[in-house]
Parts: structure tokens; C-alpha cells; sequence
DNA sequence: ATCTTTGTTAACCAAATGGTTAAACCATAT
DNA sequence: ATATGGTTTAACCATTTGGTTAACAAAGAT
């Protein structure tokens, strides 16, 4: 492994638990087993190795949500493979949902830039889909941008808000896996139930 | 309104703006239009100050959940209840869902302490009277835990990843508030479809 | 062999930051 | 009027923090 892959991992490691602000270049330095002038060395100053951070966080999810996003599957198959693709990929990455969302939250004006990437998730195609199917009567006639926040809400807030369902929900540890696990199907089906006609 | 009571609410814009890591005493002295010397008069030190906060934010909740949680009304009712207060409410305080999910999963340590006090949000009521519906024949039979974090996520997520959503979902800030107002009562539908045997 | 480029470090620096101190201010009781 | 107690501030301090520098090492290139 380079150093600068070193630097890379350490990063991600140190940003993804304290965030940008409470994140620390020498605890990056030290987690990485080098000397803090090599961060600056290889990464110019904290914001842009956060950049690179965020933006690698950030583009492995984007893409597969456009891939579904796009294909051209009914709704209700969009639905059920996003929801099974996400939370798969996500249980492997348990801690990225809830970085994304703190660090948009708190660097409103890094998102401008992110959202003018080529690979940014467009979900007008799935929108336009949708309205469709509501005219052919699939559907019942909701909003499809509330269709978007139910698909969004069920499958990434248990994740980006891990600490507060696992303690309020009373979950611990491994039965929150299972749970994710069961949730891959079960949302679906859910969703599904709630706004087929 | 007394220097505590400017403290404390430029404290909590602040710290509900910046979290924790990024907050800066100075920034809430000069907010509040005092000097920072205040600041340490009467609240200690930057950790007690933002824990008066925090538990200021969380008590706003939590008495509210309980109350419809242990009620004697039937679940679909309480689903009803709760959608539709917990919306009203964060309305007011669009940025109270963002700033308490983030800060329970920066301050793991914290959160122990949170979950002892007597006002803690406990859903066993509720998960008894899941099981017990579901033995009615009322409700689907599926695990109580993943209603409720059905409920949670469908209420709490657009407003705790507001950025993310509305970027993403391509949502201005007005249509944001109609599409909340519009959930009030859908959200409660949609879940009650999604369970209802 | 030596020159040049790249990688790496120890030591250093200036600014920012949380926190303290000692003095001033001000109301109220004596 | 003045002593007393809480309130408020300017100035200060120690530490932390992001970032720089200059020297050193290693590896090709000539």
C-alpha cells in the first residue's frame, strides 16, 4: 500500500467517525504511521483530503443509484432492487449514510459543487416513471417526490441514525443486522403495499 | 431575557449550526453580544454549555413521544398521532432531528447517559401492543422493531438529511414545507397500508 | 560517480481556541 | 456614603492545531 493510499484510508477512518471539524491532522498522521508534513505533502492542506474523502464516499453510492434509477424496470422492481442493492452495500459500509448526511448538513456550500458532478443521483427519469404508472392506474396518485422520500427515509435512516434507533428502538449489535437483513425484502414489499392501488 | 437566556439560545444556534467539533465560544459570545469571560461564568466550560443544549433538544422530544407511545389508544391511531405531532413540531425546528442525530453519533459516550434519564423515549408499550395486534389479526405479522423504525425513518429522516434530500429529490425550500404538510397525514396512511393485515 | 527528482522527517511557526484572572461596574442593603 | 455581593469585561495564558521549512534519504537518470 502507498503512502498516500495509507493517508487515504486513515483519513477516511478519522473523518468518518469525528467529521470534518473534529477531526485532527495528527490523529490522521498517527493512525497512518507517517509524519504530518507527509499529509501536506500529499494532500495539500485538511479540506481538500477531506474533499477527496467525501467525494470517493460519495460517488461509491451514486452510481448504483442511478443505475436502477435509469433502467428501464417498473417502479415497483426499481423499488425492490434498490432497496435490496443499498442496504447490501451499505451494511459493508455501516458508517457512510451517516457521514454523507452530517457532512452535507454542516458544508452546505461543498454540496453545490458535488451536485453539478456528472455522477450525481437524478432521480427525474424514476419521477417521470412514476407519474406514468399513477395514469395507468398502478399506482395510487401521491406526490412521486413523497414516493422518493419513503423509498430514501426507510432504507437509509436506520443507518445514518444508527446510534439513536439503536438506543431508543432498544437494538443491539447483531440483532440490528438481522433486522437490516430482513429489511431488504420487507421494504419493499412495503412500500409496494403502500402505494399500489 | 437575562445573559444565561442569551447564552443559552445563541448556544443552541450555534452548536445546532457548527455541532460540537465546529462550534466556537467566541462565535456564541459575540452572538449572545457578551464577552467570552460570560460564557465560562455561567456555564463552566464548552462541554456543560452544549450538554445544557443537547438535553434541552432532546427533552423537547421526548416527553411528547412517550405521551402518545404509552396512551391508550389503538396503534393505527397512535401512528396517526405521532406522524402527524412529530411533524408539527420540528417544523418549528427544522434543525432539532439534524442536530441530535449528529451529535448522538459524535458523542457515543454521552448517549449513555441520555438514555438513563427518566424522560427517555420507551417504546415497549407500543411493541406489546404491536405483538398483540398482530395476534388480532389486525396487523401483518411482522416484527414490532421494524414498524417502528418504519415510523421513525418515514417521519424523521427528511428533516435529520434535509440537505441531501432536497438536493437529490430536487426539492426548493417551500415546496419542502408543503411536501411536509402533505406528509402529515400521508405518512400515517402509507404505514397503515403497509402493516394493516 | 553525481545530479536530479521524489519521498520523508524533525523542528518550527503563527493563528486559533478554550479557559483564567484581576479589575471594574452596579445594584442593594446598611 | 459605603460596604457587599453578584455581574461583566479587557487582557492574558497555555495549549492545540493546521501548516511550513529546511534538511535528509532514496532512487533513477546522465
Amino acid at each position: 500500500m502507498t503512502t498516500e493510499e495509507k493517508i487515504f484510508e486513515s483519513a477516511r477512518t478519522i473523518f468518518q467517525k469525528k467529521g470534518f471539524a473534529g477531526a485532527r491532522m495528527q490523529e490522521i498522521a498517527d493512525e497512518a504511521g507517517i509524519n504530518k508534513a507527509m499529509l501536506h505533502y500529499c494532500f495539500k492542506n485538511k479540506q481538500l483530503l477531506f474533499e477527496a474523502i467525501f467525494m470517493n464516499a460519495f460517488s461509491q453510492l451514486a452510481p448504483q443509484i442511478n443505475e436502477i434509477f435509469n433502467s428501464n424496470e417498473s417502479v415497483f422492481d426499481k423499488i425492490k432492487k434498490f432497496t435490496q442493492n443499498y442496504i447490501s452495500f451499505v451494511l459493508h459500509n455501516p458508517i457512510l449514510p451517516q457521514f454523507i448526511v452530517q457532512e452535507m448538513n454542516n458544508n452546505p456550500e461543498f454540496v453545490l459543487v458535488l451536485m453539478n458532478h456528472e455522477n450525481r443521483p437524478n432521480p427525474s427519469r424514476l419521477i417521470a416513471q412514476i407519474e406514468n404508472e399513477i395514469k395507468l392506474g398502478i399506482i395510487k396518485p401521491i406526490a412521486p417526490k413523497q414516493i422518493l422520500l419513503d423509498i430514501f427515509s426507510m432504507t437509509v435512516f436506520p443507518f445514518a441514525a444508527q446510534i439513536l434507533v439503536k438506543n431508543i428502538v432498544q437494538i443491539s449489535d447483531e440483532e440490528f443486522l438481522l433486522l437490516m437483513e430482513e429489511r431488504k425484502k420487507l421494504i419493499a414489499e412495503q412500500i409496494i403495499n403502500a402505494i399500489k392501488k
